[in-house]
DNA sequence: ATTAATGCAAACGGTTTGCACTACT
DNA sequence: AGTAGTGCAAACCGTTTGCATTAAT
């Protein structure tokens, strides 16, 4: 059997099912470290700080060395599965698998997040759109202000 | 004569002016590097990162100190001159006069900061306070994408 | 056998801190 | 004189890099 046979153990995800194919596609490698990430991405909805990244895999495996995540979520962002871009914090974040447009409400006080739908950030894009030709990007769009449990706490 | 007396050296644009006294009131000192800063900040229009704000001080006076300049911030921020927040360039940014309500289109691709209007902020404020009891912080709007030249420059 | 990917350790950039010294009041 | 503010230098945190080693192909 000189096909290529896939075991079982690279099940993955739907999104992810294709990356070790992608990659072995190009001469790069499937890695333990890289599966590893994978599976700690596939249970992400949403976005992440890089240290968070580093934290959640080195609970899988204490072995985990940040330059490895780093330079994973760097292919990754070839292919298109996660996007990074600046964090509501400060901090390097990564959306994960940002094709589909969604953007966050950020509460400032607590740290909530909240999704916008998809029909909120077309009303967002349209807006910027026509009024000032300019493209936004409907997977990065993070709105700060408070939410609505701590407006009801301040009132309290 | 033992009144308080301001010299000309001073005399600061509008929304500064009242800061000597500010400090003075609760015995905190007003010192020629946090003029120097004042002097900086009344210059700025908008937003800064705090590594900005070091630098264009460092063109006044080569001395400047980085933990002067922060610590100085810092104080400003209790008087509401100043808010620091996210940046879309992840780093840690300061909203200068807060108090009005002003947002950013952030071109990702080349960096170029457009303002937006009142009323396209009152916009966006209105369509998450409906829909989602999030009251957004009107002076923290930053949207990212792609500004109209570099638009016109990916299309040619 | 190749050569991509890893792990380490060191470097980075922006920000923060401890501490002795300076200077505003 | 008293104490807030300064400058320095070192520490910090998240991220990036160089390089020798390991391991996927």
């Amino acid at each position: 059997m000189t096909s290529t046979q896939r075991t079982h153990a690279d099940q993955l995800a739907e999104p992810w099912s294709g990356v070790p194919e992608w990659l072995r596609v190009r001469g790069l490698r499937w890695t333990p470290q890289r599966r590893l990430l994978i599976e700690v991405l596939s249970g992400i909805d949403g976005h992440v700080t890089g240290a968070d990244l580093v934290e959640r895999c080195r609970m899988l495996d204490p072995e985990t060395t940040p330059s490895t995540v780093y330079r994973t979520l760097d292919v990754l962002e070839e292919i298109g599965l996660v996007q990074h871009g600046h964090g509501a914090d400060g901090r390097e974040e990564y959306h994960v698998l940002p094709a589909v447009e969604h953007g966050h409400l950020y509460c400032g006080n607590c740290g909530a997040v909240e999704e916008i739908s998809e029909g909120e950030v077309a009303a967002v894009v349209e807006l910027f759109d026509s009024r000032h030709a300019f493209a936004v990007d409907g997977s990065h769009i993070t709105i700060v202000g408070r939410c609505g449990s701590c407006l009801s706490a301040s009132r309290a």
